[in-house]
DNA sequence: AGTTCGAACTTGACGATGAAAAGCTTAGGC
DNA sequence: GCCTAAGCTTTTCATCGTCAAGTTCGAACT
């Protein structure tokens, strides 16, 4: 975004067309965006995208991988102020998640769109990877002070709680919360369901 | 779908297009479809279909409300071959939910796209409530049965079991089971959950 | 039966979009 | 001080969603 008097070679056109359709996705509440919007927010041609990116789809992979970025600084920021391997810690990952999909409606959205060929799907597969493991983690952590005869179903039991933590993001995402259940709380359901998956016996 | 020698007046075009639009999502394996295709394959023009439909996405919309009857076509066969209240009903239910979304791939994924005007949102929210309406009162039956002390939770253990089969989904649907959990079976964590859940304290 | 009317279609056109092609511009190695 | 190749630009094109204007036809009224 940095583009002293527009010189003809921008320099770091890539990383700015990431972020320039970041804002415009943020702005916009919606992850419809077109080349030309990001080109003209990065004060380029529309072509001079395609130096970098293979096609649309590509650009907006990096975005999805930004997007997970986002996503790990919500949890690793909730994380830092809880005692790891605690109740507390698990709950505040799974509420740190659903705030992000409140927060950042269109980002929530964008990320789970699976289009791309399979060389973007990896990379973005491997993001959203670094992002469960955290929860593998904080879980393992959890199982080894509280029950550790069940530290081997970890895995499992990260899987679990991270489907449900976004299934309940989704209800909320596609506002149907209100519809199924006029009085739930996204963040109360999250609590019971963790408790609830922490306490199967392995 | 049926123009005897292709007469002017197609006579059912609005019903013809929806299910013409099913089948090249079902074809293609993808919901990117354009109007044009639809027009064609209904053997009409292109904008002979906005006299049925506001824009595409009204007639996405449609095919959408088409999808959430599909999956309510798995969920109650399922459901009528096993003895309702009983763990296993609620299992079944959950499967052909899983089995659904791996069927089919392309109207899991559009079911959950979000644009449309309001109006179109609450139609889309009232399919999706019939489905989900099928899960509480399988919960409620199963509590009156097993714990009655438990019924009036049954709506909140509702939500929490959809959800999960719902993130459960999105997983596979991504194919990002295999990257979190080499061994993970989605059948199998969905039912480990289900247990989990419904042995909650209310 | 003939006229009329409006709904259901047609063709044609337009603006926006994603993407390719071909030609400038400039930094950096020789 | 050129030469080259990467990084841009403007041009161009096909496709797409959608609108406008004209055509066709069934039904309702005389």
């Amino acid at each position: 975004m940095n583009q002293a008097i527009t010189p003809y070679h921008h320099g770091d056109l890539r990383n700015c067309a990431i972020i320039a359709a970041a804002e415009l996705i943020e702005a916009m509440g919606s992850y419809d965006i077109t080349i030309a919007q990001v080109a003209k927010r990065t004060g380029v041609s529309a072509p001079a995208l395609y130096r970098h990116f293979k096609d649309k789809d590509a650009l907006l992979s990096a975005v999805r991988e930004l997007a997970h970025i986002g996503i790990m600084e919500y949890t690793t920021g909730a994380q830092d102020q809880v005692e790891h391997g605690t109740l507390e810690h698990l709950d505040a990952l799974g509420a740190a998640y659903l705030r992000f999909a409140l927060d950042k409606k269109a980002f929530f959205g964008l990320m789970w769109e699976n289009h791309g060929d399979a060389e973007e799907r990896r990379a973005e597969a491997r993001a959203k990877r670094t992002g469960f493991q955290l929860v593998h983690e904080a879980i393992e952590l959890y199982f080894r002070k509280h029950r550790p005869e069940s530290v081997d179903t970890a895995l499992q039991t990260a899987t679990l709680l991270w489907s449900t933590a976004h299934g309940i993001a989704t209800l909320q995402h596609n506002l149907l919360l209100d519809t199924f259940d006029e009085d739930a709380d996204a963040d109360a359901l999250l609590r019971t369901a963790t408790s609830a998956i922490l306490s199967v016996e392995g």
